[in-house]
DNA sequence: TTCATTTAAACTATAATGTACTAAAATATC
DNA sequence: GATATTTTAGTACATTATAGTTTAAATGAA
């Protein structure tokens, strides 16, 4: 550790404050949402905007992120990337601050819907989405974009959907995020041919008489498989 | 504009710096390269590290970027993009300080080596880049990882080579960025088939007695493919 | 000059994969 | 048994990947 006078310049600098802001992302019957809440404080108080907040001292970008989901949702360990930093000098018109965006996946059946309430956080629709504070409609639609990109490239799609899953849920949340309809029959074969979904001894029956399996995601073969250089496409 | 007492819980937040770090990337006959400097005053004084500042109070963080940019290359509209926020706590031993690291491709032969050795900067192969300071070997580990995957899906390679450049050159920039040796004709033959080069009348024979026919890149035309959902993968 | 050499460039054949579509069997519910 | 959805099988076609062969252009050595 060096001596402090060492940092002079630094305790010079101009102060710009750090928040995060995340863009939530549930799929709920076919339907993929986002959770923003109304805020109750100033400033801006009483208009929607996603969740967020100012990033302590003691926590980095993503512990913050972490905290506020924490604080919304009850849910911990759940699917957070940083999206990009937003520092535009007038995209707050108060204070000169700059927002880290991080999206996060959660498994909508898992949150706690009290805590939700409490902070008069609501699900909307990808469609139906209120204006926001800020920027944070444009977060939202880059969020949207990464999210497309990244679920063709990785597998991630999965932390939408609950640890069991039957394809045609999987399939149906591909077509709700790139907007598309895709072929029932390719979409399995191409599936399967990874060999990374576990078929369990169970059915979901709650979408057809016949009922379709249930499968997990095979983390633990999926990340050996990335190190020696496989390349999940979908 | 809001009343300035509406911001009140803004003014109270804690103070973090806000930096941004810039990890150069340039190709020199068939290496890729990375520009670093000897700090010349503390803290560090004297160690190597990416090029960096903190950000203004009035400058975005990609500003700011540009402007270390040009005054230590003495470039300007190049090719820049965020990488990630660098935010862990302890990162920096001597203040609470966020890292906004950028990655930025040049043309090797357009920088200012006055501007460049003034500032103390230097160039390394990147196998031969020296002990950063704090995180900046992560930063630029990371943003390899980026430039690896982002050559495959978007055409910004030729980001790093003159505006005219030959077949075989650009394959050489593909080969060292992704550390394979690639099929000359396949490579070729992929290339061409996006027909989003220009052919010019004029060969560079500096590496070959045949000499190769130099191409410009297309960008108008890809824009618009861009925008009618083409995708580049190489 | 002729010829071997080197790199670039074009052309070609075959395998592998992706895409679209047809058919039908399986499984539960009513 | 009628019905709806899931699941399997298979096929025709287009596209792409991979690799073999050939031609072209320039150069320097014999």
């Amino acid at each position: 550790m060096k001596a402090l006078e060492n940092y002079l310049p630094y305790i010079e600098q101009p102060k710009i404050l750090v928040a995060t802001d995340c863009i939530v992302f549930g799929f709920d019957e076919g339907i993929l949402k986002l959770l923003v809440f109304r805020r109750r404080i100033d400033p801006f108080k009483g208009e929607w905007s996603l969740i967020g907040s100012f990033v302590n001292e003691e926590e980095s970008v993503p512990d913050a992120a972490r905290r506020v989901l924490l604080q919304f949702t009850g849910l911990e360990n759940i699917f957070l990337e940083e999206l990009k930093a937003y520092s535009d000098v007038d995209r707050d018109s108060g204070a000169r601050c700059i927002s880290i965006a991080q999206y996060a996946l959660i498994r909508i059946n898992d949150y706690d819907r009290e805590q939700v309430e409490l902070h008069g956080a609501k699900w909307f629709a990808l469609e139906d989405v209120p204006h926001l504070v800020l920027d944070h409609n444009t977060m939202i639609a880059d969020a949207l974009d990464r999210l497309r990109q990244k679920t063709t490239h990785k597998p991630i799609g999965f932390e939408l959907l609950p640890e069991k899953f039957t394809i045609p849920q999987l399939q149906s949340l591909y077509e709700a995020i790139h907007q598309t309809k895709l072929d029932d029959r390719n979409f399995r074969k191409k599936l399967l041919s990874f060999d990374l979904l576990i078929k369990l001894n169970e059915k979901d029956k709650s979408t057809s008489k016949k009922g379709a399996f249930l499968y997990r995601f095979d983390y633990d073969k999926y990340k050996k498989l990335e190190e020696s250089g496989f390349n999940f496409v979908l």
